[in-house]
DNA sequence: GGCGCTGACTTGCAAACTGCAAGCGATATT
DNA sequence: AATATCGCTTGCAGTTTGCAAGTCAGCGCC
């Protein structure tokens, strides 16, 4: 079923915030400027759960914060969301260059290592911090551009 | 955007349809056995012919029919499902062996060579046919199990 | 060339889902 | 004790979907 899981508009961009954007908290989705609503925000973080995507633990030294992380079964969509990406980068007008996609796509390998190793470490750290801010674009609902 | 266009129930099975299975008619598409409705598939041909991923040829000897056909830019998308495609082979209980995992993940370059080839050929017959019948259930919903 | 059939769609309508604004309860913080 | 923050839930209007039925342009045949 896996299609099932990401047949709306929301679930694979949680995940893409989670994995490449370092995001941990219903806030930090919410404001992530793509404007989802807080109902449909909660129903995803909601399903992603049950379907073992992701988990929530509170965070210790504040109990009013939830962090979502990903489950290794999440951590696995890495590949998925890479080609998304780099598909994205070469054929949507995203001002993706020809280098970055190349970089990319030359890269696969030690991307994927390295979100691995963010999600092991729990390094939150913005994943490919040099692309993210171009390359997500393409992944992106565009709002305000 | 790339996510924006697969953010809905049926566009990526569309894509999957038309690469895995080697279907090129609205009819087969509709009785594909995963229930789209007409209106909505006729809606989503319309929006990923718009969004360049798919065309529409009518058949030279029998002009009631219309084959669809994905455009590079939509052949390029086979990274992105065979990746989901083993994703989904290996965390759901698709009935998908260890063994067929690997061999897949062995044969991704082949696997996307193939697919390639069989586009530019307009060779029809479903990719892989092989894992088919068991793999391509990993990406889809099933009504009647 | 009229008749039924097929394939690719529309149309109409009820039901489901979504977006928005507001509110709520449980922690912090001061 | 008062105020703010965080992660939700609720209500409701508006949009999208699913289903059944109908339309319409080719065929294929007598």
């Amino acid at each position: 079923m896996s299609l099932e899981q990401f047949g709306d508009r929301w679930s694979l961009l949680v995940v893409r915030d989670l994995m490449v954007r370092g995001y941990r908290t219903f806030k930090e989705f919410q404001e992530s400027g793509e404007g989802i609503a807080t109902n449909i925000l909660a129903d995803r973080l909601r399903r992603l759960e049950a379907a073992g995507i992701l988990l929530r633990e509170i965070e210790e030294n504040d109990g009013r914060r939830t962090n979502y992380r990903l489950t290794e079964k999440g951590i696995d969509l890495a590949p998925v969301l890479l080609e998304l990406l780099i598909w994205g980068a070469r054929h949507e007008p995203s001002g993706a260059s020809c280098a970055m996609i190349d970089e990319m796509e030359k890269n696969r390998t030690w991307i994927l290592a390295e979100a691995r190793r963010r999600w092991r470490e729990r390094d939150s750290t913005p994943l490919i911090p040099r692309f993210d801010a171009q390359a997500a674009r393409g992944l992106t609902r565009r709002k305000a551009d």
